[in-house]
DNA sequence: GTCTATAGAAGGATAGAC
DNA sequence: GTCTATCCTTCTATAGAC
């Protein structure tokens, strides 16, 4: 399966029914997972036939690599800019990025991806990687960045920023995210969150700040 | 269906067979996922028949159910005891501590357990509870239990034990562990390991040691 | 308890009318 | 392009001989 090699329809009546299609596909494989999700089940709620699947999508496996670019091109829309955050000392800018950062990942959509992506990134080795750079490689390679640029304006000591970048979210998230993979602990609320974001930020600061 | 009440039989025959279905059961569950697993591939790699195995579990769920039971049985005789540690400094006993967890963590079956509970906790509601209770819960009520010693003997600064547990082993697998669940970036070797660790734990002590 | 055989249902994929 | 109808495979689960 080729994770970016996806048939182009000529027409632009069948774009339409192919967008219609692959948001449909992506509710039935996040809530359903591969396997057990099934192309008439798909063609049912599309309102259509299978044949008509089989008419955008050459197999079950095509549809889902399709499916799964189009959720990381939303993961990728969604990740986080650290030059567009409001605060102006660096704490507050930290404690708006983490808790941005914290609500995303915990968000129904996001949890629901990084499942189904850690569920079939066995099978599909492309799956995991494709994830990957669309999503969190992205958001890490920005935080170092606006780490680094800290770290050179004296405002954080000087430290590997990438290495620096993965203990803050480690930090904001500790703790909840897990819990939400498994659907231990029901949902935080949003004092909780602020205050796991809280608890972490205070440690990065202590190690990583500037006395 | 219910994680616990799984049907025993009574001769002594009958369990090394169950057991025996078991295990194999694991290494196809593992492999393929629930939906993917066929009763009938398992029944053909215990050399038996599928009548065997419905003599045994009275459906697929059940002998899911009694696999995650007896995994999750593992995860816990493999938890970590913090009273094992050799080394004589707190400095040394949490980077040993940490690199146990780490590569525990990283194993095989433990990634590819974890991997299923992720995987179909949606579906089967009391999976992701039984999984935290029996492994990662142990394992942070452990080391918050040995981080509140520490605090009391003035070692660590007085902080929440729980909190400080989570955020170590966090810091300790940052990066590592999450490749390992997308399958990025190949097996990391021993010293890639050792300096996660290392990384990790200068980041907690310098936020959680006393000066 | 264990086997063979099979029922009964569902899935992926295709053919052909329109 | 889209539908109906269908093929072939595979699945879970059961029946019945031994």
């Amino acid at each position: 399966m080729s994770l970016h090699a996806v048939q182009q329809p000529t027409r632009r009546r069948g774009e339409a029914r192919r967008e219609e299609i692959l948001r449909i596909a992506q509710d039935v494989f996040l809530a359903e997972g591969y396997a057990a999700a099934s192309m008439s089940a798909i063609a049912a709620r599309v309102g259509g036939s299978k044949g008509t699947l089989y008419n955008h999508f050459r197999s079950k496996e095509e549809l889902f690599a399709a499916f799964v670019d189009h959720a990381c091109g939303v993961e990728v829309a969604t990740a986080f800019d650290f030059s567009n955050l409001s605060a102006d000392d660096l704490e507050g800018r930290l404690r708006q990025a983490g808790r941005r950062f914290v609500r995303f990942v915990l968000s129904d959509t996001a949890a629901a991806v990084h499942r189904v992506v850690i569920a079939e990134c066995g099978r599909f080795p492309e799956l995991g990687r494709a994830f990957f750079e669309a999503g969190p490689r992205v958001n890490l390679l920005r935080l170092a960045s606006f780490l680094e640029g800290e770290m050179a304006a004296g405002r954080l000591r000087r430290a590997d920023p990438h290495k620096a970048a993965e203990h803050f979210l480690e930090l904001v998230r500790a703790g909840l995210h897990q819990r939400r993979m498994w659907n231990v602990g029901g949902e935080p609320t949003d004092t909780e969150i602020d205050a796991n974001v809280e608890a972490g930020l205070e440690v990065f600061l202590a190690a990583y700040g500037t006395r």
